[in-house]
RNA sequence: GGAGAGGUGCCUGAGUGGCCGAAAGGACAUGUUUGCUAAACAUGCGUACGGGAAACUGUACCGAGGGUUCGAAUCCCUCCCUCUCCGCCA
């Protein structure tokens, strides 16, 4: 949620960057705000008022009960009935604006920064690089859900049986293969600072809107509606929802967390030929760098974040690219997000495997995450996610790359995991 | 699931109708002093929104929402949460 003293301040930079995020009507949206925040001002200053008055005739009519002077305190009991019900008015009045004002800045996105490029679909990403070379396979390479039956490393229709589509069972090699990639990734994440946590799986809704699922993605949460909880779509709602309501030193920052856990995603209204095997499930299993930051170091921090997530790629062989996204295709909340995809050479496609995103001071706002700065003043930090990774299409892409015909090899790096240098 | 207790500031904890945004202690910050570690003393120490150039000042907030009252942290109602004991159980 952008601040309103921002959009107040600086609303040409506010609509000259809403429009990079195609986002309609901005211009009359944000003068709405405004101008709805200059009456919830009226608003504000009448009920005060009104009740700075009435607070002082209560004092008065204490005082003059105390010195039994019943009759004066009568006379002015009678001067307060007006001011109530005025008090209730204005505060019914300044409510409602509030709740008006409330209402349109959910529904404004974050205002990219100014380095991120227009555009309204993913063609219109950019590619910042590209690292790795694309591998050539044998003649009879296989997809991975092909490879997955052939060495019996995933078993999809058994998880049909067991819960439905898109929850499949690990077995054997495949199922170590998780094992060894969580365990990398994780040790891979502390020695890097970041403080390992094993979150809840299930949150409350005010996690959902402290970090932006809730409301604008409400469908796309599992719900347990005895409990009205909701199963994590990703670590970043409970990881970043440790922060809510938090005012930190300035001198702890950087928060550099990191946790596994599996994420769990309805997917609803997306189904087509892209959901075939690992590509899109309903749950899988991921770990989350998650970062608080110092406002003015958290670009600093995305590039940091960034790298980092390469440096996986790099270190398990993995032929990627860097996709800075258009304003169209970033997400709502971020103010500047990376792709990183892998080659998928049996599918001929790029997959992504991780986004970077600064979010700078969107949903800090929600959450109230701040800091006190050493010159005493609280003001918002900086939240910034990316995934670290999530496996399933690094297990597509590991599989089928390292494909040869008498087995699939096993990167370096993830041997010692392993336990096994190939599967066969 | 059954029974009970309780939710106050960063923490402990006082506060049963006006003098309470809230005692006291701790923690923290700054300063003074003792040669260092440490101690002592002094001062400061909530958040949000509004008014003001500023000093400063108004309003709200003692789990949440209603109600009673001129006046509520304190009384009443509803809800939420936490803890303890018993039962069940990994």
């Amino acid at each position: 949620m952008l601040q309103l003293a921002y959009i107040r301040e600086h609303k040409e930079d506010v609509l000259k960057r809403l429009a990079i995020k195609n986002f309609k009507d901005a211009e009359n949206i944000i003068n709405s705000i405004i101008e709805l925040d200059n009456n919830r001002k009226a608003a504000q200053r009448q009920a005060d008022d009104t009740k700075a008055e009435a607070n002082a005739l209560a004092k008065q009519i204490g005082e003059l009960m105390k010195t039994g002077k019943k009759d004066e305190a009568e006379i002015l009991k009678a001067k307060t009935a007006e001011l109530k019900s005025n008090e209730k008015n204005f505060d019914e009045t300044l409510n409602n604006i509030e709740k008006e004002i409330q209402a349109i800045l959910v529904t404004v996105p974050n205002t990219p920064h100014f380095t991120v490029p227009n555009g309204k679909t993913p063609e219109d990403n950019i590619t910042v690089s590209q690292h790795g070379a694309i591998p050539v396979l044998h003649a009879k390479a296989q997809p991975h859900w092909e490879l997955t039956t052939k060495y019996d490393l995933i078993d999809f229709e058994l998880g049909v049986k067991l819960t439905g589509a898109g929850f499949p069972v690990y077995k054997g090699k495949g199922a170590r293969l998780q094992r060894a990639l969580i365990n990398y990734f994780l040790d891979k994440a502390t020695s890097k600072g970041y403080n390992e946590v094993q979150p809840p799986i299930l949150v409350n809704a005010d996690s959902g809107y402290g970090t932006g699922q809730l409301p604008d993605k409400e469908g796309q949460m599992y719900h347990c509606q005895i409990d009205d909880l909701y199963l994590i779509p990703t670590a970043e709602v409970p990881i970043t929802n440790m922060f809510r309501d938090v005012i930190l030193k300035e001198t702890d920052l950087p928060i550099k967390n990191c946790g596994y856990t599996p994420c769990f995603r309805r997917e609803a209204g997306s189904y087509g030929k892209d959901v075939r095997g690992l590509n899109r499930l309903h749950q899988f299993d991921k770990i989350e760098i998650v970062q608080i930051t110092h406002p003015e170091k958290s670009y600093e921090t995305l590039e940091e974040m960034l790298s980092y997530v390469c440096e996986l790629l790099t270190e398990l062989e993995l032929p990627y690219r860097i996709l800075k996204l258009c304003g169209g295709d970033m997400s709502f909340g971020s103010a500047l997000t990376y792709d990183l995809e892998v080659w998928s050479t049996a599918q001929a496609r790029w997959l992504e495997v991780s986004s970077v995103s600064n979010f700078e001071t969107f949903q800090t706002n929600r959450l109230k995450c701040r800091y006190k700065g050493t010159d005493g003043k609280t003001q918002l930090a900086h939240s910034l996610n990316g995934s670290a990774l999530a496996l399933p299409r690094i297990v597509a892409s590991l599989l089928e790359n390292n494909q040869t015909e008498t087995g699939i090899n096993i990167p370096k790096v993830l041997q010692k995991y392993t336990g096994f240098e190939v599967i066969n």
